[in-house]
DNA sequence: GTCTATATGCTGATAGAC
DNA sequence: GTCTATCAGCATATAGAC
């Protein structure tokens, strides 16, 4: 399909959807740098290059833009989640646990630091979330643990700090990227320190588990 | 000295002193909970108790407030971060320093809040501080982990990785407990639960350098 | 769909009486 | 030192021409 044989319906629907990436994204740069108050409606349309009017006319308003942008976060903090399963056994599933937190660290880190912004200042909009999916998804995961350790495959490790310890430890990345970068005087992450990384953080947590050697 | 005997001078530098630490308080409230442009100088005076224009004329202008909040929080966080001492060796100074940071965490959460939120949006206010002290902290303990590396005391564990893994994994307890609290059904931490939790990171962090078992 | 002009409301900050 | 009244500026949101 060209562009000449493109109905009106597909041309609009499309710059529909351009116009609201381009918002979506200077919005998560301006929520990071400002907060939700210290956002502007203004600084989001320079940074997404269009009138402010326009911002407005995809959104109405701007709390319905920063909603878009926790949506967007929390389909990203599902999807990269990884999972925990029973068969997997502990090393194995510890292993692609921690790789999946680390990746999304490190491929989303503007997802990861608008949710702790939220988190840390009271889960105002997350509440539900944290009640009820990450509660039970927590509880879940707790209880393959558990069976791992009753059966005698894995040492008395409390499960839930353990995926805290997962948590923190992988988030504080993306989260604190500026300090980490000033430390390590670095620009950018580079690919070797992401293998790097990766490598200190399973060797490590797998040690803690007992896991290893 | 009792009242009566109170100099006019004593009388309102008692009064100038509870006032400020009032607005202080409140306001690190305020800016954690709505941010630096949220926070408004009505509701830190609300939450003070005092009329607006009475903090205006302690503070001069909302900027100040701020400042005076983020030295207070950069004193705390100089005072808990403990120290790694060549002397003790690699175990007992490892454990002091895991327990230094859980107690600050656990004693003063909103320091580590506002300093967290800090980093997250970009070192605004505290790139100084991380570029000169903070690096040189890290350099001058990464050598102290690499001497007793060198002199086979512990296995070769990244020091700078591993000062991230233990600042990140205590830190959490303070600027997550929104989110750990709920997944915990607690409205608190208890004292058992302080217990708990350091003696879990102690353990594992100290198998994960390979100092137990 | 795009953009200009404007109304409305709120916040930081000050002036000045007490 | 305390407090009331008020100003000036800015940001959201809308109305309406194109």
């Amino acid at each position: 399909m060209t562009n000449n044989t493109m109905t009106k319906k597909n041309k609009s629907k499309n710059i529909r959807t351009i116009s609201v990436n381009k918002i979506l994204s200077a919005a998560q740069d301006e929520f990071i740098s400002q907060g939700y108050q210290g956002a502007t409606v203004q600084a989001i349309a320079d940074n997404a290059g269009m009138p402010k009017a326009n911002v407005l006319y995809y959104f109405k308003n701007k709390k319905n833009i920063y909603h878009a942008v926790l949506e967007q976060t929390l389909t990203m903090w599902d999807e990269g989640i990884g999972d925990i399963l029973p068969e997997d056994g502990p090393k194995l599933a510890i292993e692609k646990f921690v790789k999946a937190k680390i990746t999304m660290s490190f491929t989303n880190p503007k997802a990861s630091k608008i949710y702790a912004m939220e988190i840390i200042q009271g889960t105002q909009h997350l509440q539900d979330f944290t009640r009820t999916y990450l509660h039970q998804w927590v509880q879940k995961k707790a209880k393959i643990f558990q069976f791992w350790i009753d059966k005698g495959q894995m040492q008395p490790i409390e499960p839930v700090n353990l995926i805290f310890l997962i948590w923190s430890s992988t988030q504080h990345y993306a989260d604190f990227d500026n300090q980490i970068l000033t430390i390590m005087d670095r620009i950018d992450y580079t690919e070797d320190d992401i293998t790097h990384i990766t490598n200190f953080l399973t060797d490590f947590i797998l040690r803690g588990c007992g896991l290893k050697q």
